[in-house]
Order: structure tokens, then sequence, then C-alpha cells
DNA sequence: CAACTCCGGTTCGTCAAGTGAACTCAGCAT
DNA sequence: ATGCTGAGTTCACTTGACGAACCGGAGTTG
């Protein structure tokens, strides 16, 4: 019974996932980090229905994960496409982490269909978990959570 | 219009998204973390519905991500608690993705209520984007992400 | 023994959200 | 004028979440 019990309510995980946990939101993002930007390739895309992208979009906006960028192609009227802000690329290692999860277990063969690697040097990308000192940590379990300070027993 | 646009149905962001992605699913998954093994706990401190946390741990264990042991305590009934397996220990990075996030752009201080140390050291953990060269990369930017060999223009 | 409490659910009525198809509207092309 | 396209909006329907009430077995209390 008597397990690590303090308050919860400002958890950033909770936060987090109010902000992108909705359907569709991470595919959203998902689509943004490999170059989409429009309406209409989101949708084809992704075969949300369009109600739902649309109020996607407008939350993603709203709290400033993507921006609304005006433009016009070659002959076309005035557009808007929606471009990655700083607070969206930095969803990028959520995304990672979900994709090498369902890379391992989810894949026949233990191996998703798409490959990161870096633009530097090209060998393949992955999310670790590091400490300050250096190290580089197995797994949840060399993990502590420290709770806050006045923790109250919930 | 000419974006990467290969073909998307198999990536395991959405995979990974329909085992977890439901509401609820990954907070469970937190209190898991946390040491919460035990139905009323669960519900008490994360404040779902009976009916919704009965189909999100009932699920979880259909994905093998927990598992149901069957216990007693001192002069109880038997009862049966929900533990993390391997494949749900695995999910950790995903939950420290999103926590980092919140922690940086949804708290006042830029930094959260739970601190995550290093069992062994005690210094901060935190996740890092890595490439099998041993560069730590700054962000979304320096990944170049590699479609399938055989990819259809969608 | 009967009544009560606790844990781990299930059932139910209501309400919000997701879904797919159809419709709208502005501007460009013919 | 007519049609086309991108970006939505509207609508009817289905699915899912919510909260409160109810259930059933094991222990505990009287």
């Amino acid at each position: 019974m008597s397990e690590t019990l303090w308050d919860r309510s400002g958890c950033s995980v909770a936060g987090t996932l109010t902000v992108v946990g909705e359907k569709w939101s991470l595919l959203v993002l998902r689509e943004a980090f490999f170059g989409v930007r429009r309406f209409a390739d989101f949708q084809r895309i992704l075969g949300a229905p369009r109600a739902v992208l649309t109020d996607r979009l407008g939350t993603l906006v709203a709290e400033g994960i993507l921006r609304r960028v005006p433009y016009q192609a070659e002959g076309e009227r005035q557009r808007h496409e929606y471009r990655l802000t700083q607070k969206g690329v930095d969803l990028y290692p959520t995304l990672v982490a979900l994709m090498q999860w369902g890379d391992r277990y989810l894949a026949d063969d233990g191996s998703g269909p798409v490959r990161l690697e870096h633009a530097g040097c090209g060998a393949p990308v992955r999310l670790a978990l590091v400490c300050e000192s250096g190290h580089e940590l197995a797994g949840a379990r060399e993990v502590r959570p420290v709770p806050p300070a006045g923790s109250r027993p919930a």
C-alpha cells in the first residue's frame, strides 16, 4: 500500500498529453517532421477526417507547436502552410521514442520501415538515457524518480 | 508539393499509438513506473472512470505491457496486481520524452515537479539523441529520415 | 450468524469526440 | 459561364469517455 504516492497533479506527462495526446495530433506532427506542410497533404496521407484535421491543426497552432505561414505558389491564390516552431521541433524525441518502441515490438523483423541517420555522419540515430555525469543508462530500472520537496501523501 | 511522400502505412509511430495512444493508457503506465500496482491505487491517483481503467489495464495486459500477478497480503484474500513487463519497461523513454517536453514548455519555471536521477550516481537523467558513431545530436534538424527501399510515391 | 467494509470490478444513462459523406466558398483556368 | 482545386464546414451516425450506482467475494466486527 505505502508506495511512492506523492501528489501527481502537476506532472508534465499529463500536461503534455493534454496538448498533443488527442487522436491524430502526434501523427500530424510525424508528417510535419517528414516535411508535410499543407492541409491537403496531411489529409491525404493520414486519412483523418477533415473536421478533425482542421481542429488538430488549429489547436497545434494555438499551442505554438505549428505556425501558419502564408505563401502563394505559381499561378495559385494565396494559401497558408503549417510549419513546426521550435516548440514543435522539440517534440521530436517523443516521436522517436514511439517509433523505436514500435520498431522493436510491432514490426516482424524488429526494425521499422523508416531509418533515422545522423545527417552529419550517416550513422543510425537512437534515443539514449544519459545522466549528467556522462553515463548511459540501460533502462528505467537505473532511474530513481525524486518527488518534489513538499510531497504530500496524496 | 513534391515533399518526401513515401508510403507511411507501416510506420511504427502509428502502431505504437494504437497500442498506448488511448486516453489514460500512458498515465496508467506513468503510475506503473512510480510503483503503483493495484486497481484502487490507479483509480484513486488518476481519477479515471473505473470502466475506462478496467479497459485500459485489460488491453495493456493483452498487449503484454503489463501482467496480472496474483498475490496475497497479510490476512487478506488473494488479489492480483499489475506489473510492468520488459515490453512495458521499454516504454520508459516515451514517458520521459513527454515529461521533458512538458517540463520545458508547460511548467512556469521550465522544470517540472519530478526529477529523475541516476540510481548509481545521483546525477540528473535526460534523453539524448545519439548516433552509433558516438555523436550527440542537438535536435531533429540533424536527423535525416531514410525511407524504405521500395518507396512508392504514395 | 448478520452486518459492514474493502477491493475490483460491471452496468447504465448521458455527453463529448471521432467518422465519412456531402456541401460551401474563393480564386484560378478554359 | 463552367469547372477545378484547396481548405474548410455541416450533418447524421457511431464510438468512446464520464460519473454514479450497483454487485460479489473475502475478511472483520459485533
